[in-house]
DNA sequence: ATCTTTGTTCGTAAATTTACGAATTACGAA
DNA sequence: TTCGTAATTCGTAAATTTACGAACAAAGAT
């Protein structure tokens, strides 16, 4: 499939967003985030009832989508919403649902 | 997973749209179907480098989503926004992305 | 130097997603 | 009835996602 004759860059960018935010935990984790400042992944580990492993995985695609970041503050990783790019998803979704 | 005690249905909701959302050739039958008011299946077809059969997999899984809605008007398909759901899934990202 | 805490990576299994072409359905037209 | 059009469903393969526990890594505390 030749994506880049298609579709636009924003719309890539639309979808990728979308699907990062495509499962509940990590659902649950963008929205503690946009409330608090900031979260210790041990501190969701406690709330949700999934292994530490699985949700270190949803933790590593919502960084690889560009939407959370990660700072080490040892012995702990404090993970933040990644301001740039959260408010590039507000504005693409602002676009799609506009109508 | 015990997903019920733990996510809202808001969350679930939210994550599901997102989910739907997740690929580049739905957010274009999307962006598409929100700014005219409506398509039908073979006029994308041409537009989009996929194989019919996948497109109709894409349009179920908007339509399983309840994002579109598909009114027979033989011989063809009439797809359009299934307003809504559009509305509730327009203020569930509202209220994810708020911040 | 060893232990403890925190979190990631690895290995793996099951489920889901994406994609295609072929076969099928639905239905009006010839 | 047979043909043509429009779109879906079926069968299948490859890739990705989700999930778990075990093993591992980093770094401060004992």
């Amino acid at each position: 499939m030749k994506q880049n004759e298609v579709f636009t860059e924003q719309q890539r960018k639309t979808a990728r967003y979308a699907k990062a935010m495509g499962h509940p935990v990590r659902i649950y984790v963008l929205e503690l985030l946009s409330k608090q400042s900031c979260c210790y992944s041990g501190d969701l580990s406690e709330i949700l009832p999934i292994a530490k492993s699985t949700l270190s995985q949803h933790l590593k695609e919502l960084k690889n989508a560009g939407l959370i970041q990660g700072e080490i503050e040892t012995p702990k990783i404090k993970y933040c919403i990644n301001q740039q790019n959260w408010i590039e998803a507000q504005n693409l979704f602002k676009i799609i649902l506009k109508s």
